[in-house]
DNA sequence: CCAAAAAGTGAAGAATGATTCACTATTTTG
DNA sequence: CAAAATAGTGAATCATTCTTCACTTTTTGG
């Protein structure tokens, strides 16, 4: 007859699903998706690889859901300022100004994701997440332009570029040395001030 | 003694060498580094495993060759661009043009690598391509500066976002189909305006 | 044409890492 | 507590590819 688990059973076992994916997730802010082996995780969390396999059903399950997680966080805090108040233009300066600022402070890691592309399958969800924080640029260029702060222009191509600006301006700073504070402000005052020009200026005009 | 190579073997050899690199190149355009298997190449190329290992080192070092041509190629043009006729402004966006028109064109590869990274050896040359683009149009900005048509800006940064913003802008139309060249000339346009804008505009005043 | 040298072959070897599975340990149930 | 069910272990297996190497073929020099 069926087995029923405890509630402090189901806590345990709740407990090391989430031990694996902050070993994981650990891992991954530290080397990056290349050195996150599942041998490393399963010692990180206190367990054992054939473990693992009950939580997750493959290395691409669990790297997913980890780069799902701090994704959705990322964009919760984005969707928190480009739904707040301000003109259009201050809320795309401050997401953009927000996320390089985030990024760069450490051991957050949707960066790492957002840089670094690995097996096809998780490759396909960071794909995913970059189209995630896509939407979300989309949406204040959208209103942007609804006020006539911003010009018309192609929503999708902005946004992309936004992203991807933003992006590799992170990849060099991010990986060796954590640079000076100063010079990290200098960084984000000039990625945001980037983006923002460029969607205000963006009308076709010579 | 000292076995001398005839003019013909040399030109077999060399042509050899060659195939090599195309077949690389050529499976490198279609499915991705990912899918750029050393046997595949070989076949390809007409060869067997064993003898790409006496035109190259290693793996890497082939597709480093074959990243660091096609790139040379693709700064050769922007060069040009950049150090053609024309205000800073005309020439900035006609390198960014050229560049996304020729990378959404085909079988021209630079893009492929500059969006897919694999092995750390390789991709470390990837990171040194995308620095180099962004070398080039670190020239147009200080240009430009230096002219006053652009104001003071973090020319480093400005020219990360650049090529970031190109980048990804290309990486979603790339790989599945090739749209219709009116979508083609409408991101071309999309992009460009983008990074001219953001240069242009780029000013620290609120 | 005959050795010596070099080029080419492709199956075996080596390396890496995910995944499985026979087995042990722990929980639950009656 | 004994039996049944589930959880956990970790060494062995599997899968994938690069790389090597013993051997064959071709080229060169005399």
């Amino acid at each position: 007859m069926a087995y029923q688990r405890s509630e402090k059973m189901e806590q345990r076992l709740a407990a090391n699903r989430e031990r694996i994916l902050g070993a994981a997730r650990k891992l991954v802010s530290k080397g990056g998706l290349r050195e996150a082996r599942m041998g490393t995780v399963a010692t990180e969390a206190g367990l054992s690889t054939g473990a693992l396999y009950r939580y997750f059903p493959s290395k691409a399950d669990l790297f997913v859901d980890v780069l799902n997680a701090a994704v959705d966080h990322e964009v919760l805090i984005l969707d928190r300022i480009v739904e707040g108040p301000g003109s259009a233009r201050e809320r795309l300066r401050n997401a953009v100004a927000s996320f390089v600022r985030r990024a760069l402070r450490g051991p957050n890691l949707a960066y790492a994701f957002i840089a670094e592309p690995t097996e096809a399958d998780v490759d396909a969800a960071r794909m995913l997440c970059r189209k995630q924080f896509g939407e979300v640029f989309k949406r204040i260029i959208r209103t942007g332009i609804a006020n006539h702060e911003f010009p018309e222009q192609d929503v999708d191509a902005s946004a992309a570029c936004i992203v991807g600006a933003f992006t590799e301006a992170l990849v060099g700073p991010i990986a060796p040395t954590t640079p000076g504070t100063k010079n990290q402000d200098r960084l984000i005052d000039a990625v945001s001030d980037f983006c923002v020009a460029a969607v205000v200026g963006a009308d076709s005009g010579e």
